[in-house]
DNA sequence: ACTTTGTTGGAAAATCCGTTCCGGCATGAT
DNA sequence: ATCATGCCGGAACGGATTTTCCAACAAAGT
C-alpha cells in the first residue's frame, strides 16, 4: 500500500526531510543532508557509490528510503533523477520572461541575474590577467612566511576576514589586522621580515591600509598587494602585486574574484607548508567524504 | 589503452558522430541517431530499456560504444550523465579534467582555475534555485525595516561585513552584529518588530548566529535567512529563507553566490526605500555620471 | 560460384547491484 | 546495574544488467 505522504517530486521531498528533520535517527540525517545537498550524486550513482560518498552503509539508504515511505532505494532514486530530466530547462525560461522587459517590469531576478553576470565576468577577467610566474612568488612568499598578516579595510575587509577564517584551517598563521579599537598598528607590531603580509585594497583607498602596508614594507615584511589599478598607493609597498578588476553593475562591485585569487594563494600556500615536496599531486578530489569539513 | 579520439564530453561526441556518420554500420548509425535525438533516455535508461527504444539489441550497444573507443557501454553512458549533471556548461566535466592530474602538474594556476569554475558554478546554481517571489518578500520586509541587523559569523562574517559597508551607502540601516567583545547580545538589544534581521550561516552552523536569530525571531523581529539546507537549524527561525548551495572544489567553497545574494536583497531594498513609487522604472545605468561611488 | 570480411541477433556467462537479515552496540528507562 | 528498544554495520542472497561469445548472414572481392 502507497503511503500518501511519501513525495514524489524533489521539491516535496525537501520539504518533508526539512519536517521530519529531528525525528529521524542520526545516520539518516546524515544521508538526508547528503541527499539534499548532492541530488545529482544521489540521481546518478549507485547505492555504493553513495553510500560511500555519504559516509554511510548502502543498508542504511535503503532504511532512509523505507523511512520515508519509498518502496526501496530504487524508488527514491527515481525521485531524483525526475528532478533532473524535467527541473533544469527553466532557466532558459526564466532569462525569456527576465528580458521581455515590459512584462517584469522593476523585477528583482534581474538584479540578481545582473550581479551574477557581474561576478562571472570578473571572474573570468581575473584568470587572463594573472601571471602564473606572480602565483608562484606570492606562493612561495606564503609558506616561507612565519605569521601572516591580513590587512584589509572597508571594502575589503570581507576578504581580509576570510582569508582568517580559512588560514589556520590550512595550517597558517594569519593574523587578521582589523583594526578594533583602532589598535591595529599594535597588531602589527611584531611583524617582521620573516613574516607576510595580503594587503587589500580598492579604490577609493583606505589610508589606514597604505599606511600599514607601507610601515611593514619598510620594515621588511614581504608585501602580496591585491588591488585594482597600476596606480594604486599599495603597488609601490609591494613584493608582488596583483590587479584584479571587478566588474561593475550599477554603482557596485563583486568580490568574487578577489576572493578566488585570496582563497587560491592561501590554499596553495597551505599545501605547499603541509607538503612541501613540489613533486606531490595535487589530489583535489570531489568533495569526498572523510576530507576535511568544507570552509 | 586509452584512446584520444574518444570523446569525453556530449558535445565532441556530436561532432565525433557527424563526422563519422558514414563509416558506420547500419545499426550503429541507427543507435547514434537515437542517443544524440533523446540524450535523457540514455542517460537514464538500461541497455536493456534503451535497445528496446531504439529498435536494437542491447548487445548493439555496447558495439557501438567500443567502436568509438569507449570501455563499455557504461563508459559512453557516463558522458550522457555529465552532461546533465550541472545544466549546459558542463561545470563538473570541466572541473574534473582540471583535478585529472597530467598536463599542467601542480600549477596553482590549476587551482585559480578550480577555485573560480567552482564559483561561477554556484552562480549558475543560485540563479535557477532562488525565487522571484521569496525575493519580493524579502525585499519588502527590508525596505519597511527601521534598522537591518547583520548577523553572520566565522564563515558567514564576510557577507555580513560587506552588507554592514554597503548599506549606508543605500540608505539603510545596516547594522552589523560582529560579537566584538562578545557584546553580540546587547549590539541586538534593541532589535523589535519594527526592525529586520539578515542572518547567515552554514555549515557547520555557528551556535550564536543560530541563537541570536532565534532570539530576535522570538521578539518579533523579521528575520531573513540566507543559509544551505532545509536542515539548517536557522531556517525555522526565518520569516524568508534562501537557501544556496556553493559547490565545493575539494575543502573549499567560494562566497560567490552568497554575496550576490546579499547585494541583490540590499540594493534592491534601497532602491525601494528612496524611490518607494512602484511604477517608477528601474533605471540601473551602467555607471551614470553623479551615480555613488562604485562599491 | 566461392571465399573472405564484416555485421547482426541471440543466448549464456560473469559481473554488479539492491536488498535482506542477523549480530553487535549504544541509549535510555526501570 | 540490568534490561529493552532501536539503530547500525557487515555479510550473504537473489535479481538484474552488462558483457562476451558464437553462429548465421550479407556483401564484396577473387
Amino acid at each position: 500500500m502507497p503511503d500518501p505522504t511519501t513525495p514524489r517530486d524533489f521539491e516535496s521531498l525537501k520539504a518533508v526531510l526539512a519536517e521530519r528533520r529531528g525525528d529521524l535517527p542520526r545516520r539518516l540525517q546524515q544521508v538526508a543532508a547528503f541527499a539534499v545537498e548532492h541530488p545529482d550524486e544521489v540521481a546518478f550513482g549507485t547505492a555504493a557509490s553513495i553510500a560511500t560518498l555519504a559516509a554511510v552503509q548502502p543498508s542504511t539508504l535503503v532504511r532512509f528510503a523505507k523511512a520515508l515511505g519509498y518502496a526501496g532505494f530504487s524508488d527514491l532514486q527515481s525521485v531524483f533523477r525526475h528532478r533532473l530530466r524535467e527541473g533544469w530547462p527553466d532557466y532558459a525560461d526564466r532569462l525569456r520572461t527576465l528580458n521581455d522587459a515590459g512584462t517584469a517590469g522593476r523585477d528583482p531576478l534581474r538584479l540578481l541575474f545582473g550581479f551574477s553576470e557581474t561576478a562571472a565576468a570578473s571572474l573570468d577577467r581575473m584568470r587572463q590577467t594573472v601571471s602564473s610566474s606572480d602565483l608562484e612568488t606570492a606562493i612561495d612568499i606564503l609558506a616561507r612566511a612565519d605569521s601572516i598578516y591580513l590587512l584589509g579595510q572597508r571594502r575589503a575587509f570581507p576578504i581580509a576576514a576570510y582569508l582568517a577564517y580559512a588560514m589556520p584551517k590550512l595550517n597558517l598563521r594569519g593574523v587578521l589586522v582589523d583594526n578594533v579599537g583602532s589598535l591595529g598598528p599594535e597588531q602589527l607590531a611584531n611583524a617582521g621580515p620573516r613574516d607576510a603580509m595580503i594587503a587589500v585594497s580598492f579604490t577609493p583607498y583606505t589610508p589606514f591600509t597604505v599606511e600599514q602596508a607601507r610601515l611593514a614594507a619598510e620594515r621588511g615584511t614581504p608585501v602580496i598587494v591585491i588591488t585594482d589599478s597600476v596606480f594604486s598607493p599599495l603597488q609601490p609597498h609591494a613584493r608582488i602585486w596583483f590587479e584584479v578588476v571587478e566588474s561593475d553593475y550599477g554603482a557596485f562591485r563583486s568580490l568574487s574574484a578577489t576572493m578566488c585569487l585570496a582563497m587560491t594563494l592561501a590554499v596553495a600556500a597551505g599545501e605547499r607548508v603541509t607538503a612541501p615536496a613540489p613533486a606531490r599531486k595535487p589530489v583535489r578530489g570531489t568533495g569526498e567524504a572523510g576530507q576535511p569539513r568544507p570552509t
